[in-house]
DNA sequence: GACTAACGTTTTTTT
DNA sequence: AACGTTAGTC
């Protein structure tokens, strides 16, 4: 074959994925089946039998999984090719429609993305202009169902509750008053804009003639609409997913969607990858014996091509910190035992909560680790803040990074100021900017407050010429600009600890390189600015060049493997978390220990514990009521006595030997 | 308007 | 236990 990669190392199924080219695909890719592999020379193929890369989308769940994906086909087909394809979330999809003509829509172009932080504090001022102090609704709780009602494809008025309908319709008022979007509101407005408009659709169906779509199993109702807007006859669309994976169900992802791939696209090629190349037939037994207890799914084996291997164990403890110290121990151990890299561990959880005492643990015995997810770079303070003000050097008129960076650092312009400006743009249909610049406005101010706008004002206005100018760099103005309004002095004040500065300092400094970069090859600051709104990777997001062993959550986890994975708190309430089996969806639950189970290549232990503190209390767990389901033909099931018991009498061992030598000696 | 002290709340998972 | 929010003070 030409492009220097063959398909003489695929199965049959994969082979067959690869070369179904043409009309609707199904590929159902159980885990550890070489999912990636097939798509990747899938659209490898593609590009081979010469349809041009401009005319490939591929969309992925993250857009860490987009950049993976893009090199990988760069790899086997040429960089260069690999960078004209689209390689993107449905996320990021949606902003380049939406960039291009939301104004159909009757938005402005430059509107700006909500990210959750910015959600709940629009949420928040609702709640108590609407409801007063006192009210105790939690804004998470409206927005959930906010994203709820949007998702399914209904009217805000949908919801149930009246107060909470009344906050919805208020909340997207403000939204489009300050000409912003949330995440959702991408979606919607993206599918809009196809559905409504003919010849935008025409033209992005004659611009993406082939669409890949991963992990189709977390998509929603909404992204399928969009899908089916943007894939038109005949139907060249290939998706690919699992639906013994789907954990995104609170998020709205519809296995539905998979389930029912042909009510969509008809007549579908379904090819089902069954091979498994990843894990023992002993790890693989046990994930199948437990997900066989979900109703309702594509009926789907998982065979092994490793036959045997060690059984698995389950590990009763008497509590979360002794789970969190045999863990440590073992991994230490078992890195001299068995030469194994740090690289090869990783723990899971269902709950960030749980990785604290499994980071002390770590610690204390000296075992280097990473953690993944958890707080996301976007969402630390500084980086949003700095973020804000970059868009506002961009366009000053939008409201949303205006109203975050007003006061922070303190400058003269309060809350009161920030209501009566808002209020008048609100009146006067214009930005909050543009009330600033208003005699009309500025004039009600006490002459304080309106000396401290107009300095806000000409601070913003120099610096803005300089990066509209370009004859500096961006990151370079930015900068000056912070250093200028006093926000890194102001920053660094407020740490209470020399680390926390330090740890703040530095990611500013790596945003502030992120930009250079970006900037040197060709990215527009709003290209730079979408792209970090909708980014969900991390600081140094490459997993890759980071050490250690690996904690992270079971979602996170998901298209990861390791050669030994601990499972932990296999109890009733954490896995099945608590709040699942109140709203009846522990199907789901079992799909995350499925998906937990087999991230395992050679060595899994599960664990549970007798007792756990949560929020500095003690707390007896049972065993989760999952570990019923799982057959024992490969289980080993023990207890921390039993373990400890051994290893404390060897300990007892050397130490009567140690007092005898001494004894000796003397 | 800014700072401090006590208070109450929290922990599902993420684009 | 730790964080963010709120009330009270300067």
């Amino acid at each position: 074959m030409a492009g220097g990669f063959s398909f003489d190392s695929l199965n049959r199924a994969q082979r067959e994925a690869v070369g179904t080219l043409d009309g609707p695909v199904l590929i159902l890719a159980g885990a550890g089946t070489g999912k990636t592999r097939t798509v990747t020379c899938r659209i490898a193929n593609m590009l081979e039998v010469g349809i041009p890369p401009e005319n490939l989308l591929a969309v992925t769940f993250t857009n860490k999984a987009a950049a993976e994906m893009r090199e990988r086909i760069g790899g086997m087909v040429g960089k260069k090719r690999a960078e004209q394809m689209t390689v993107c979330t449905f996320h990021s999809l949606c902003v380049r429609l939406l960039r291009g003509g939301i104004d159909r829509l009757g938005y402005k172009a430059n509107f700006s993305i909500c990210t959750q932080g910015d959600q709940v504090g629009i949420m928040k001022q609702l709640i108590v202009r609407k409801g007063g102090k006192d009210e105790k609704v939690k804004a998470e709780e409206v927005l959930a169902a906010v994203s709820k009602v949007k998702n399914a494809g209904l009217p805000l008025d949908a919801i149930r509750d009246d107060f909470f309908a009344s906050l919805a319709v208020a909340y997207q008022n403000e939204l489009r008053a300050r000409n912003a979007v949330d995440f959702d509101d991408l979606l919607l407005l993206a599918e809009k804009l196809l559905r409504e408009h003919a010849d935008v659709r025409e033209h992005f169906r004659k611009v993406y003639l082939r669409v890949t779509v991963d992990e189709f199993q977390d998509t929603n109702g909404l992204q399928m609409q969009l899908l089916q807007q943007l894939v038109g006859k005949p139907y060249h669309v290939c998706v690919v997913g699992d639906d013994d994976q789907s954990i995104y169900g609170w998020r709205g992802a519809e296995s539905k969607n998979i389930l029912e791939f042909e009510r969509f696209f008809p007549d579908p090629e379904v090819i089902r990858l069954e091979e498994n190349y990843r894990s023992t037939e002993a790890i693989l037994h046990t994930a199948n014996s437990l997900i066989r207890h979900n109703a309702g799914r594509r009926e789907k084996m998982l065979r092994p091509t490793m036959a045997g291997g060690e059984p698995v164990r389950l590990i009763g403890m008497p509590g979360d910190e002794e789970e969190a110290e045999f863990i440590a121990e073992e991994i230490l151990s078992l890195k001299a035992t068995e030469k194994r890299p740090w690289e090869d561990f990783a723990v899971l959880f269902r709950t960030n909560g749980q990785s604290r005492k499994l980071e002390e643990a770590l610690r204390k015995s000296q075992v280097p680790y990473r953690m993944v997810g958890a707080q996301s770079f976007y969402d630390r303070r500084e980086i949003k803040d700095v973020l804000a003000y970059l868009e506002i050097l961009d366009d000053p008129r939008a409201d949303v990074p205006l109203l975050r960076i007003l006061n922070s650092p303190p400058r003269g312009i309060g809350q009161n100021t920030a209501v009566m400006a808002t209020d008048f743009s609100r009146e006067r249909q214009v930005s909050v900017w543009e009330a600033f610049c208003d005699p009309e406005f500025t004039g009600i101010l006490s002459n304080k407050v309106r000396g401290a706008i107009e300095d806000f004002v000409a601070q913003v206005l120099m610096a803005k010429a300089s990066i509209d100018a370009r004859t500096i760099p961006a990151n370079q103005v930015l900068h000056a600009f912070l250093d200028e309004i006093g926000y890194r002095d102001w920053l660094e004040r407020g740490c209470k600890t020399p680390e926390e500065s330090d740890q703040r300092m530095e990611a500013i400094h790596d945003l502030l390189e992120e930009l250079s970069t970006a900037v040197q090859r060709g990215k527009t600051v709003r290209k730079f600015l979408d792209d970090s709104a909708l980014a969900s990777d991390r600081e140094d997001d490459d997993l890759d060049k980071k050490q250690g062993a690996t904690l992270i959550t079971m979602h996170a986890s998901k298209g990861l493997e390791f050669p030994v994975v601990y499972l932990v708190g296999l109890e009733e309430g954490v896995l099945p978390h608590r709040r699942s089996i109140e709203e009846g969806t522990k199907d789901e639950e079992r799909r995350l220990l499925y998906v937990g189970i087999t991230r395992a290549q050679k060595k899994l232990t599960m664990t549970y514990c007798q007792y756990r503190t949560k929020w500095g209390q003690r707390m007896g767990c049972t065993p989760s009521s999952f570990i019923r389901e799982i057959d024992d033909k490969h289980l080993l099931h023990t207890c921390w006595d039993d373990i400890m018991g051994a290893e404390v009498s060897d300990d007892e061992l050397d130490d009567f030997f140690g007092e005898m030598e001494d004894f000796l000696k003397s």
